[in-house]
DNA sequence: GCGCAAAAAATCGTATACAATTTAGCCGCA
DNA sequence: TGCGGCTAAATTGTATACGATTTTTTGCGC
């Protein structure tokens, strides 16, 4: 046991809920990395067999993502990659414009130098993936553009932000997924390399001018029009 | 079916999960009004018989609490009403002072007269309740006063910032309940209020900077000293 | 061939049953 | 009396079973 005595343990240290737990991310990182397109039918049967659990644990794990929003449950229809409308997508963004600043701001004052360090070493990798060519590449380029924005949160040292920052993240990869236009999945590189100098020369409102921008870069990467199912007459009568 | 064609509805209409939901939220009212302490041990079982539902659903309201944060489940120990620790006392607070200026700017920005009405109609019902003595009054005002947050979220519009905050207030609660010491659970009552009146003159830096002002009330209100288990020679030496 | 109703299949919601782990009690022994 | 280890009770982890709801398919009349 690593910290000593005290009166309540709050936070488990051993793994809680081994089982689904594993699931659960398993299909989390499936769908950041969009290998599951949004909509996609989540069986608990077929999730169950295919990790060789019973459907117990299969619910379980789906029911933990509808909590996070990557899945949307309905009620005796079952679970389904979660598919965020327009309206949705604006709101994901809008919090990510309102938190990130502040993360930011918190990131700086007690960043590291080796937490720079660090920073720059995914800027690397991330510059890396995108001269690939491939689909894999291309996914591990998705999580490493979002890692960029998870790891500013983990040195903030709020774990709390850190999950909100988790949930964020991962359903703007849902949002990008079904709106995004540019081939480019990621969103500008640079940007990333711009705010990692401003945060080493402590000039923070000027790094969370180029957060900001950032973020409303890859928003106006969007096309969030309203597609009313195009049904009926406009498909044909042109 | 109230909104027209879509492609794939995101938000599932009718009630999920009635089941485990009506536990959830019965358990979730209880550690927010403080009706179960910090510590308190839930077992499935009881949990289950004192809902007359079986231990699954017991269980998954159990698992939906623990992601909240309002409860810790230990594997294989059981799951526990939370009892935060100072430093995640601290992590809440700082989360709240990060995140809520930026929910009163949207709020502000989009807030209608009757939604002004409204608050001022919280206000009173809060007040009304300080006035009262008693348990029941007591627990009501400690609701009312997080009411009054989590309802300028409603107003932001943002239901992603409003879920966060849910966690937020409830999770102060439990703070409160523990370091709190000043008899008068609530904060500062007035406080509300001139946030309400900076709102209406669309004084929005004035109303930012009152509610930092707030919540830096109510966290100046607590204790946050380690006891570290008091143990030891300590609490015999003297 | 088309539309509609009823039956069949599939899937979810909940309960119960069994296995694994932890906790508490008990007995023997120094 | 105090301590160590063993057994039994309690509690959680996981799987299976059964009832309810939805979806699909089948079959019949037109």
């Amino acid at each position: 046991m690593k910290s000593a005595a005290k009166a309540v343990e709050t936070t488990a240290d051993d793994t809680a809920e081994t089982g689904s737990q594993q699931i659960r991310d398993a299909i989390r990182d499936a769908i950041v990395e969009r290998r599951l397109s949004p909509g996609t039918k989540l069986s608990e049967s077929d999730v169950g067999n295919l990790f060789n659990v019973s459907r117990t644990l299969a619910r379980s794990a789906l029911q933990a993502l509808a909590y996070e929003g990557l899945v949307s449950v309905e009620k005796n229809r079952g679970a389904f990659v979660a598919y965020p409308s327009p309206d949705e997508a604006r709101q994901i963004f809008a919090a990510r414009r309102l938190i990130e600043p502040g993360i930011l701001r918190e990131a700086a004052a007690r960043i590291t130098p080796s937490q720079i360090q660090h920073l720059r070493q995914l800027l690397i990798e991330e510059g890396r993936l995108m001269g690939e060519r491939g689909q894999t590449a291309r996914r591990a380029e998705i999580k490493a553009s979002g890692d960029f924005h998870l790891t500013l949160a983990s040195i903030s040292g709020n774990t709390i932000m850190q999950r909100f920052m988790d949930e964020l993240v991962a359903r703007s990869s849902l949002v990008i997924a079904l709106y995004g236009q540019s081939t480019v999945s990621s969103c500008g590189h640079s940007e990333h390399g711009d705010i990692v100098d401003a945060i080493e020369r402590k000039d923070l409102d000027k790094a969370c001018q180029l957060m900001l921008h950032h973020i409303a870069h890859i928003e106006a990467d969007l096309d969030l029009r309203e597609q009313k199912s195009v049904g009926l007459k406009e498909a044909f009568d042109l």
